[in-house]
DNA sequence: CATTAGATGAAAATATTTTTCAATTACGTA
DNA sequence: TACGTAATTGAAAAATATTTTCATCTAATG
């Protein structure tokens, strides 16, 4: 739960700029994570689309923000923590898990560098399971 | 490895037709893995633009084709055995990996059905690494 | 406060995907 | 094999999504 101020910090120490649109920009991400760039538009009302496009573009190019596919078109998301998603099929509904399920040593055995993982898991949640919801 | 033949057979299964256009898809799709629309419409000349777009959402309906995000835009891939991704962000490379480095029984114990999961690594592939490529 | 490289946004261009609907066809049945 | 029909196709248009252009504006520096 990195601050507003160090992740601005952070772009200010790589030469960019902190204009207002920038910060509306995370100040919408930090309101919820996974949102569309429909949902992030909503929240930065008086910033134009193209600067949202390339906003998101610099911050997810910086690595302070994620993009995300999680099968209906980009989410986006502050690269604060490493988690990973559980969408569920019957609701839609997505949640976030910290506890990391991935062994990548044997590729690095295999020569390949590993920098990151993106990992999606697909099915049912609790409540939908209990509801009977198909 | 599952031939053609046994595909169409499942999609016919489903009461799906057997079109040239469907064969051809399949076809292509079988040339190699995690192609773009647009090299599957170079392998499926004769095949109307629209009719791709229907004939890989059946497929992916129906399970016997994958939609992949490796990082540009959707591919498609025969969904014959599970594996997953590695994708090198220097030379733009994918490869294949079969064993499954994800252990979702800790998902299942929290009440999460889970049907299926997708993995992507990201980092430098084995030659990249030993050209130096950044 | 003046300077300036970097940033913004309106409009246009491009790219991608979906909808519509009339014409065509695969396939079961006679 | 011929027929009937529901499923399928594709051209065009529409809807969506994203990128480019370029004139204007502004954050940061001194
Ligand atoms: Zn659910
Ligand atoms: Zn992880
Ligand atoms: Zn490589
Ligand atoms: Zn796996």
């Amino acid at each position: 739960m990195a601050s507003l101020e160090t992740t601005v910090g952070k772009l200010r120490g790589l030469g960019y700029k902190a204009t207002p649109q920038r910060l509306a920009v995370l100040e919408a991400l930090s309101a919820e994570q996974h949102q569309s760039m429909e949902e992030l538009r909503g929240r930065c009302p008086g910033v134009g689309l193209v600067t949202m496009y390339r906003t998101l573009d610099l911050l997810c190019e910086t690595g302070l923000v994620r993009r995300l596919d999680l099968g209906a078109g980009p989410r986006y998301e502050l690269a604060e923590d490493h988690h990973h998603h559980m969408i569920c099929e019957s609701c839609g509904g997505v949640s976030e898990f910290e506890e990391c399920p991935v062994d990548t040593r044997s590729l690095t055995n295999m020569g390949f560098e590993v920098n990151a993982h993106s990992l999606e898991v697909y099915g049912r949640c609790a409540g939908c399971v209990e509801g009977g919801r198909r």
